[in-house]
DNA sequence: AAGTCGGGGGT
DNA sequence: ACCCCAGACTT
């Protein structure tokens, strides 16, 4: 009964297993999946070929952790040197759980998706706190912790604690699409469960860690996305995309929307020190608690656009603002959204701005002290250019 | 279910 | 241009 899992029962399983064909007049004979041999098939070749990555070296379940908040939609190159920051700035639960915010955004700063860290540190929190720091490994309670979703909950307790859980990503979903020909639409969010559902009854009981890390590397090696090399698939013996040769055509997923226009004008104002004035963002929303420069989202005329800046600046800050000279323009595209900035460079009394919350006079040498979006330090580095 | 939330790299 | 990436949270 564990050996052999017949196409059919996982069918009985899985009502949209195969979905596509069942509108098929001309249905090929059920395959079998044999799972012993699929799982020996993947691990040893995981085994071999792996690549060694920082967070491989133990599974220390707050590294693991960590590892996996920063890989959420984040390339593995990209990660690899926030991680190695990270750990050393924070090298255990207790050294998080005590770290000022702001340090921990400086951290994560140019990574993007910036409430992962924000609920990576409360999450650790609560695990110094009411765990003792140790890490839980019951699904219950690591899925009750903050920006522990389904993924990442399967990750750390298969890959930390051996535990057989599922943790289906983007590569899983990938993946399985074309080895079990599952034609659902990925981008919804319910399909995810239909995946779920297979890997529980094909995963590795005895090395579940190596199991769900296979996945995700053959998805990130081999199974890519726009030209899977098949030829070099370890378990393609077992996918029936490459069997029916559609493995160009998985997975279905439907086109995201476009990004929104957003006209916005910001400004580096200078004292008479030759500090500069910054600002923290709201603690919501889009790059919540990181520091920016004066901007406000504009749609007038460029021609009248200084005028009403040195207005609007005056009276926010409560003093003389004057902008010398536009410096340029600059776009920056989010997920969901585009900036184009017009920049501008002026001066601000420093009387009353310094006394409003949440806004700082600093020198040139401490700016980098604090986090600011990519955006915004684009920003900086136009103007200093154009200082010169 | 749809929208929000970053940034970079590949094609 | 458009796609994708070891997704989660809010509405």
């Amino acid at each position: 009964m564990n050996t052999y899992l017949l196409y059919s029962q996982i069918y009985v399983s899985l009502t949209s297993w195969r979905g596509k064909n069942l509108d098929k007049q001309d249905v090929q004979p059920l395959e079998t999946i044999d799972i012993e041999q699929f799982q020996t098939d993947l691990i040893s070749w995981f085994q071999k070929e792996q690549r060694e990555l920082p967070w491989r070296k133990d599974k220390d379940p707050y590294k693991v952790w960590v590892s996996e908040i920063m890989l959420q939609q984040t390339r593995v190159d990209t990660v690899i040197p926030y991680f190695h920051r990270f750990l050393e700035l924070f090298p255990e639960v207790k050294d998080l759980a005590q770290a000022e915010e702001d340090q921990v955004l400086k951290a994560w700063e140019g990574l993007g998706y910036y409430s992962r860290a924000r609920n990576l540190q409360s999450a650790v929190k609560e695990v110094y706190e009411k765990y003792g720091g140790i890490v839980p490994n019951t699904p219950k309670e690591i899925s009750s912790l903050k920006g522990v979703g389904p993924y990442t909950a399967g990750a750390i307790l298969s890959i930390a604690y051996g535990i057989p859980e599922p943790a289906v990503d983007g590569n899983v979903m990938r993946v399985f699409s074309r080895i079990l020909s599952i034609w659902d639409d990925i981008a919804k969010p319910s399909t995810r469960k239909v995946f779920e559902t297979a890997v529980r009854e094909l995963i590795s009981h005895d090395n579940p860690s190596d199991f769900n890390q296979a996945l995700m590397e053959l998805g990130a090696l081999i199974c890519t996305p726009t030209s899977p090399s098949c030829l070099l698939c370890p378990v393609r013996d077992h996918c029936a995309a490459f069997h029916e040769g559609t493995q160009h055509e998985l997975p279905i997923k439907t086109k995201n929307k476009k990004q929104k226009h957003v006209k916005m004008a910001a400004a580096i104002l200078v004292n008479d020190k030759g500090e500069i004035l910054i600002q923290k963002r709201p603690s919501k929303g889009l790059l919540a608690n990181l520091w920016e420069f004066p901007n406000i989202e504009s749609t007038i005329s460029y021609v009248d656009e200084k005028a009403l800046l040195e207005d609007r600046f005056a009276s926010h800050y409560s003093g003389n603002v004057h902008l010398n000279r536009s410096i340029g323009q600059l776009e920056h595209v989010f997920s969901h959204l585009i900036w184009n900035i017009n920049i501008y460079a002026g001066t601000i009394d420093d009387v009353s701005a310094s006394e409003l919350q949440n806004v700082k006079f600093v020198s040139i040498e401490e700016l980098d002290q604090y986090a600011f979006p990519v955006p915004y330090q684009k920003m900086f580095r136009m103007y200093q250019l154009e200082k010169e």
